[in-house]
DNA sequence: TACTATTCCCTTACGCCGTAAGAAACGTCA
DNA sequence: TGACGTTTCTTACGGCGTAAGGGAATAGTA
């Protein structure tokens, strides 16, 4: 046979992409070294020359997965709400993108240079509509976390051999059986309470903060 | 020295407060069937007549702190939002006095009878004030993940040795060192954080759903 | 009381895991 | 060619979840 090159030409974006692919095709608990190395054709402690430890790993998943979600360019000022519903809507986009990692993004916050520039910038448009920092990121956090909730519970993650089924017997609980005849948790309604969360917290903040009118 | 009993006289219960004491303290991830038996003063395998594996002790634990946030009765109708207001408060502190376990809870919803009992008789008291199953269930759930999503950015859960310093550094991050320097991150700014959230989410929710007058 | 059934607990073993230590293969450039 | 730095593999250790089955303590019955 011709010689096959010996080296796999690897790197940390390589190994990163690859260990995603793993972990949302079958799980993060699913995810080990040597699993990664033969999926990449080397063996597990190669790629311990391009992380330190598994750790690093999954922090990579995460960086990875949140820094998919690009800043956007803020417009005007006072369209501060708008910009951020549209940053929280490309968030949950993401993350369902990646159910497997879902719970490394909502367990291990990203504080790579990367995350905070974002965030920085985020704050920095909400002070340009003149909110104080502390404020503008208590409103950034409020809305992160809301979408990080939302998307634990509208996710389920790979894996589930045995829930694909009909969910929990739900008799006996009368108002939860016409709930769930009545479409509770179908894609439709998991659109519909992200889009509740996400308007009924962005139309309150905004009203406490209002635009200041030019005068 | 006396005949001390042979048996321990275990129980799932004893098991799982164990296993909860066990992870709070070292974190989920030093929680192994092995050190749950030592500190049981038992074998690893013993643990297995009371639970069928592992993943059953996790689910467990979960159960064990979701149930610990009581019912409260609920008053009347039109009350609702300071009812559901009064749960979450209950559930972010129940929550956040199990950091290690916090993970768990954001990932693996409990679906046990008790549980969903729980959230049948929610629905059932949004239901007398005029509010469809399928709505009050939204509701419900936007503010349990709001809390969950919360929760899970305020805990830093057990085993962050290194990460007791000063955190990251904020050169360069102009408006986040405002915000660092006004207090983010302090036990208040949580708090004024949870407020925020909870109110806004709940005055805009009862909002669209106003009581409806007696005439 | 003696016998039996049941419950509880332990021993052993297998195949995974993360990773420490160091040897070997490779590409590069003098 | 030879030396060097980078990349990869080999081996090994301790810990993990748990399948299988054996032995001891207890509870029920006579």
């Amino acid at each position: 046979m011709a010689a096959t090159a010996r080296r796999a030409g690897l790197s940390r974006t390589k190994v990163l992409t690859a260990a995603l692919q793993l972990a949302d095709r079958e799980g993060v608990e699913k995810l080990s070294m040597r699993r990664l190395g033969t999926e990449l054709g080397v063996e597990a402690m190669t790629l311990y020359h391009y992380l330190p430890n598994k750790a690093a790993l999954l922090d990579g998943l995460v960086e990875l997965v949140v820094s998919a979600v690009r800043p956007t360019p803020s417009g005007p000022p006072e369209e501060w709400p708008r910009w951020l519903r549209e940053f929280a809507v490309r968030l949950r986009a993401e993350l369902l993108r990646h159910p497997g990692v879902l719970p490394l993004v909502a367990s291990r916050p990203a504080r790579t240079a990367d995350a905070l520039a974002a965030v920085e910038e985020a704050a920095a448009a909400l002070g340009r509509a003149g909110i104080a920092p502390l404020v503008a990121l208590r409103i950034i956090n409020s809305v992160t976390t809301a979408v990080i909730g939302h998307c634990l519970a509208e996710a389920d993650p790979p894996g589930d051999t045995a829930a694909a089924g009909t969910g929990p017997d739900l008799t006996g609980f009368p108002v939860l059986a016409a709930a769930a005849a009545a479409g509770l948790g179908t894609p439709a309604d998991h659109q519909a309470r992200f889009d509740l969360v996400l308007n009924t917290l962005l139309t309150g903040l905004a009203g406490h903060h209002p635009a200041p009118r030019p005068r």
